[in-house]
RNA sequence: GGGCCGCUAGCUCAGUUGGCAGAGCAGGGGACUCUUAAUCCCAAGGUCGUAGGUUCGACUCCUACGCGGCCCA
């Protein structure tokens, strides 16, 4: 008929499914269970089974009643037998079901079953003919229908577009992505612990702040209704947790988010998780040492071993790690000696000369960051700190006790991808407030990605900021390395993406 | 912000020189008591990202826009 209206078939197969709903209801059941109590988890099951295997020959006396709960993921009628697969958080298992079994009524009902649906399952795990640990099952429950069609069992779910919309699909669909976001869960894990160890606090500063400082960024801006004045999430904690040094803890750190209004790309999401850590009496020498040691431990936590692949390179973080002085990586790698010259246009012509895009309003700092990374970056795979950076980028760094021109500064690099940022923190307020005055002259300029003067944060330091070290580490990068991931939106499971 | 690529069924993908829109999986009906990407038979499923344009005729060519990916800034 030509009244037939253009439906959608995905509309069709939410029908079918609510269809299946409705006579489950009608048989008075109840598709949407409150609890069920299971004897074990699937890989539990499994591993009592192969036990139980080594221990006897004779197979088919192992007698093991299991019930297990899980989505059903694959579903295989022959008649009066079918066989699905289950799986929980753990394992998959198979799922035998017979209408002798179960008898002719509850048999018949497993037609209203669909790929998705939660299942409770009882009865002996067994070896099948072919040798799958498989569930012979006495009885079984429905514990949530599931009205939508998963996506393909054999391709799953590709679109990348919808993997990360629809974070849920994704990991339903590709059950490795439950791996990778269990190793970036087991590295903030053992970062915390390893922290923890050593005495450092685990602390909490504000997201909401009144000036958005330790960082070079655009912050985004809120507003509160009750003191009607603009607030903004944080672009670093690194000015509350040097407070927190002036009041008196020697080592704490905060493992949260940070946010900065910048763009999207592989390496970037506006909002990001970094690790930063303050320690009273330690520079930034004595920090590369703790760093290094950190990693090292966290990576043997997380990977079980020294090396590990990361976008075609083996990585290798046995120490000790390379050492570089910025100017001389620069020198070695890039062919140009920045460091003779402090004259910004000397600078840029030697940039340049190497082919670097050098735009007028970048001062003599800004051309050294970016002949580091343009030239230098590329080439660090395996781990490397680069170290004394020039002032003009480094705020917040406590001047090169011998160098008046650069700060006690590292950045580290793993696999090409900047991992830290550290410094001797800069304790002396005098000091502090002529930088924040230069980054304010910046700002006058344009550069709206300059730093505020924050005031209550020199009064901080002029009551007295012991000599401190402070290190920010990248966390969404080290799951990137350590889940050879290509893009940060591997390892957030909701990034941000343009809404619809 | 710029360049390139992509967007076709719920999912994964084909689609010829511009000439009736295709497959596998999933879903529906049927057969089947050890399958595992089960198999076999049947039927169904589409505003081809959106909006315009060119053309007798557009999934295909052109323009704009949207969303995504990669690269660049």
């Amino acid at each position: 008929m030509s009244e037939n209206t253009h439906h959608s078939t995905e509309q069709d197969l939410i029908q079918h499914r609510l269809d299946k709903l409705a006579r489950i209801g009608a048989r008075g059941d109840v598709p949407f269970k409150y609890a069920f109590e299971r004897s074990c988890s699937i890989a539990e099951a499994r591993a009592a089974y192969e036990k139980a295997e080594t221990e006897t020959d004779d197979h088919a006396a192992i007698d093991i009643p299991v019930t297990l709960a899980g989505r059903m993921t694959a579903f295989r009628s022959h008649g009066k037998t079918t066989f699905t697969d289950l799986r929980d958080e753990t394992a998959k298992v198979q799922v035998y079901l017979n209408q002798k079994r179960l008898g002719e009524e509850i048999y018949a009902t497993i037609q209203d079953l669909d790929i998705g649906d939660f299942l409770g399952v009882s009865g002996q795990i067994k070896r099948t003919r072919t040798g799958e640990l498989t569930v012979f099952a006495d009885e079984y429950v429905l514990l949530t229908k599931s009205l939508r069609a998963l996506p393909e069992k054999y391709h799953g779910l590709t679109d990348v577009e919808t993997r990360y919309r629809q974070r849920y699909l994704d990991m339903v669909a590709n059950p490795e992505v439950l791996d990778r976001f269990r190793k970036r869960i087991a590295t903030v894990a053992a970062m915390r612990q390893w922290l923890t160890d050593r005495g450092f606090l685990e602390v909490e500063t504000p997201m909401l702040q009144p000036i958005a400082g330790g960082a070079t960024a655009r912050p985004f801006i809120t507003h509160h209704n009750t003191y009607d004045r603009d607030l903004f999430l944080r672009i670093a904690p690194e000015l509350y947790l040097k407070r927190l040094i002036v009041g008196g803890f020697e080592k704490v750190f905060e493992i949260n988010r940070s946010f900065r209004n910048e763009g999207v790309d592989t390496k970037h999401n506006p909002e990001f998780t970094m690790m930063e850590l303050y320690e009273a009496y330690q520079d930034y020498e004595g920090l590369m040492d703790e760093t290094e040691a950190m990693l090292v431990a966290i990576v043997h936590k997380v990977i079980g071993g020294t090396t590990f692949p990361y976008q075609g390179d083996t990585i290798d973080v046995t120490s000790p790690w390379k050492r570089l002085s910025l100017f001389g990586a620069i020198r070695d790698l890039a062919g140009i000696d920045l460091e003779q010259t402090r004259d910004r246009d000397e600078a840029a012509e030697m940039a340049k000369s190497i082919g670097i895009e050098v735009d007028p309003a970048m001062g003599y700092g800004k051309i050294v960051d970016e002949v580091m990374s343009e030239k230098v970056q590329p080439h660090l795979v395996q781990p490397t700190f680069l170290y004394d950076y020039p002032i003009e980028i480094s705020p917040l760094a406590k001047k090169k006790r011998d160098n008046p021109t650069l700060t006690e500064r590292f950045q580290l690099f793993i696999g090409r991808l900047e991992m830290c940022n550290a410094f001797s923190e800069l304790n002396d307020p005098i000091d502090q407030r002529e930088r924040f005055m230069a980054q304010m002259d910046l700002r006058a300029k344009g550069d709206d990605e300059a730093q505020t003067l924050d005031e209550d944060f020199i009064t901080a330091l002029e009551v007295g900021m012991p000599p401190t070290a402070g290190l920010g580490v990248g966390i969404d990068r080290l799951a990137m390395l350590l889940t050879d991931s290509a893009s940060i939106r591997e390892v957030i499971f909701f990034p941000q993406l343009r809404t619809i």
